[in-house]
DNA sequence: CAGGCGTGTAACAGGTTTGTAATTATTTAA
DNA sequence: TTAAATAATTACAAACCTGTTACACGCCTG
């Protein structure tokens, strides 16, 4: 997979904030959030590919903010701005300041991302994967470490979750538990046969059904085979 | 323009790396170049579409690279190691590691921007290579360590299934039970000769009359032949 | 600091696999 | 042909492997 962009998200509404983190990831950016602009000061604005800004937000206002890095931080940065009033002059001060583009609540995320998409093609051209791996109705999105049973959220720990990836990108071919070990944990943690064991037993039992595609066989290992 | 593809060279020979950039990025490719393995490690592995990995390198050694990238940075990041020796050892070692290539120098640049674009076309399809043996209506997957006489599966344990590979794979040689037991018994387990015929009955009964493939002939061992 | 979560270990019961020893069959060589 | 050697088979028991449950520990968060 490419580079994934880097898209900085400042806006005080923490619910609007999960909901762009979760949607933009699964999209296969790589989303960080600031809850204020002050906050979003003290990162390096110029790692980001684009900057997503709220225009009203308690403190200093998303303008301000964007005026700022604009004259002290970075004249390329694109810049889409946020905001519920939709008013003329909104708009104007927003390209004024070097915007890039401008999305009035509420949006769809679907445009949001057309949007942001267009954005970035003006920069480089790039097209932006999201990594999900679907098997029926099994679906694991390695970008938000989320994995959906027909729709429905699953929420699988670390561990559980890179060991599924492991089995299913190897699918049908079985690994001992050393070679599981070897590959989920790091050279110097030593974990016993059994955690594996453990671990599976518990990401059994979270996908359900589908926990018999996860085949054990003694001697060999575990393998995934649906 | 689509999005060109990102290839990491890491190899200490300045020289080489020179040239495989120059050509590469004339073939369209996007190259960044690390001159060692600790080098590479600074670098996003994932950012990058394939890595190009010389073996022989001062310091990590481009395997313990690979190792290190499998376990904690990327399970699916396409690899493909440079090499100047080429020893079947150095091969299996390679594709044990998650290895999707493997060319040795000297090489040309021509097979090596057809090794990458195959590589880059099995895309996100992080499939493992199938290895099967096929005998007529017997067939053994290496994977899966399934058996199958006509489609029907046969589970063999492990020790039957270690020796029938075994004997498969010394086709048309007969093997004397002490070899068998040196290839299928670990060095510090002893086990009595009795043992390697109860095995083979076993295996021979389960396999029906592909049984008869298995040849004993006293004073000399096992021998498959068909 | 309590409680929840993620993670790991220990212990165990039940099953499978494996090895040995005893027994019978087959081959070899005198 | 027959005795000795080698091989196949059988039955049994030991060893091993597995999936589980219960519990401990550290880490974060409220």
């Amino acid at each position: 997979m490419s580079n994934p962009y880097k898209i900085l998200v400042v806006d005080d509404e923490k619910d609007l904030c999960e909901i762009l983190q979760f949607n933009l990831e699964s999209e296969g950016f790589e989303i960080e959030v600031a809850y204020s602009a002050e906050e979003a000061l003290n990162k390096q604005v110029d790692r980001f590919d684009l900057l997503l800004l709220d225009v009203m937000m308690g403190g200093m206002s998303g303008f301000k903010l964007a005026d700022k890095i604009r004259k002290e931080l970075s004249l390329s940065v694109p810049i889409i701005f946020l905001t519920a009033r939709e008013t003329e002059n909104d708009l104007l001060t927003g390209f004024n300041l070097g915007a890039d583009d401008y999305l009035s609540k509420p949006f769809s995320i679907k445009e949001l991302v057309a949007r942001i998409k267009a954005v970035l093609r003006r920069g480089k051209s790039v097209e932006v994967k999201p990594k999900v791996i679907t098997i029926e109705n099994l679906e694991l999105d390695l970008n938000r470490k989320l994995v959906t049973i027909s729709h429905a959220p699953v929420l699988l720990t670390r561990k559980e979750f890179e060991i599924l990836v492991l089995l299913i990108s190897s699918k049908g071919k079985y690994l001992s538990r050393h070679e599981i070990m070897d590959r989920i944990w790091s050279d110097d943690v030593i974990v016993t046969d059994r955690n594996v064991d453990v671990n599976i037993a518990r990401l059994r039992k979270k996908i359900g059904e589908y926990g018999h595609w996860i085949k054990g066989r003694t001697g060999y290992g575990y393998c995934f085979e649906n």
